[in-house]
DNA sequence: ACTTATTTAAAACACTCGTTTAAATTAAAC
DNA sequence: GTTTAATTTAAACGAGTGTTTTAAATAAGT
């Protein structure tokens, strides 16, 4: 059983699933190789350690993502020179659903992941994003910047992080949130109907209107 | 030394200090203890269990701040019948600036806890918080839903989840962003300063204008 | 078909964790 | 001052962790 290296594919997918759901720490390696059904020792052997294998499972994401959400920055960049601010947060959503095509769930998974990410790892998954991922990065942070320019950039710097936090801990506890809107508000979501429903709070939380003591 | 049990202050003093650095499950019993150059078992024999240490750690500051809070709510609202939503959010600076008062950077502590605390827990948090505190909370939360009246319950929930992953995020890494603030903008921020940025932010968001597709 | 390299397998290693035990110490009660 | 209770201490327990090692099985190269 086993042929070739579907291990490796094995682990990705029964790690990532699992890291989603508990986060990297609480996630064993003796659970994940039992979820994927192959030995303890091939998670070593194909990726060299543990915190490899979560970057490894992030950057099957990353790769498909960042330039597909670069892509679509560009074209929308050539087609108008002023582009609203909500528009620049939505230029994500597509390149974000097109992981689903990816895997099942692909959504998801990711945006949980890499809330997980920012949340808990100490330095190696954030180096390891900002080193990989830089230029599309900024490439982004620039394309806000130029929305809102009479935001000075400190506090630009500020309310991006404010954005961070809101997608990031949104979607670590997006499975709660959904379950909980389906019990209280008979509210069906998918994780596209939560999507959209964050992008106005971000775009009307980094263009607030500012010095309202 | 040590004398009676100060050994539990020591304690405490000890592990809100690393909980808010590195998390709790990150926080090994024999850090703190160390630490706070007690016995390991101290733990064990004051608290019952780490679980418990948790919930105390975060007791310390809950009782201050929720009654501070919704006396100042109260307080607020005997004086005039419509608040505007960014003076609800407001009415949390002072309770939170008290708890620096109550110990050397209460305020970054206590919010950094509540961070992790909402991050990590797998629901033993969530329920002492709630069951504890509950009451408290719907108060708050209804003052926000009276001052924004028209946006439906449902969509107040998703935006007040939102807001809570805003503050929570922004604390757990409020020390991180603070140092990247001063090298980068020569902004010398305190967390009054930090909680005083994000308020625009949160509020804009809460109030974000609807189906702006 | 035989040899070489790759991959899988089982077991052990070395370490950390929260918790418990039982004895020694300190403080309180009378 | 003696007895009783509360606290501190050192040591061990048992379970769980990531990683390494050694040998067996499988696939590839020639």
């Amino acid at each position: 059983m086993a042929s070739r290296s579907d291990t490796k594919t094995r682990i990705l997918d029964a790690a990532e699933k699992l890291f989603a759901e508990r986060g990297f720490s609480e996630t064993s390696l003796r659970l994940i190789t039992s979820k994927a059904e192959v030995n303890l020792a091939s998670v070593n052997y194909h990726f060299g350690s543990k915190k490899e294998l979560i970057r490894a499972v992030l950057a099957r994401y990353l790769d498909v993502f960042m330039p597909l959400a670069t892509d679509e920055l560009k074209q929308l960049k050539a087609e108008k020179q002023h582009i609203p601010l909500e528009q620049v947060f939505s230029v994500l959503v597509n390149p974000l659903l097109e992981l689903n095509k990816l895997r099942p769930d692909g959504t998801t998974l990711f945006l949980q992941l890499l809330g997980r990410g920012y949340i808990e790892s100490q330095g190696h998954l954030r180096w390891f994003i900002t080193t990989h991922y830089g230029e599309h990065l900024s490439f982004f942070v620039d394309a806000v910047s130029e929305s809102v320019p009479e935001i000075p950039k400190a506090d630009m710097f500020w309310r991006l992080h404010f954005t961070l936090g809101t997608i990031v801990f949104t979607m670590a506890s997006a499975d709660a949130l959904m379950e909980i809107a389906a019990a209280d508000f008979n509210e069906q979501n998918d994780i596209e109907a939560v999507i959209r429903k964050v992008i106005p709070y971000m775009a009307a939380g980094v263009n607030a209107p500012q010095l309202t003591a």
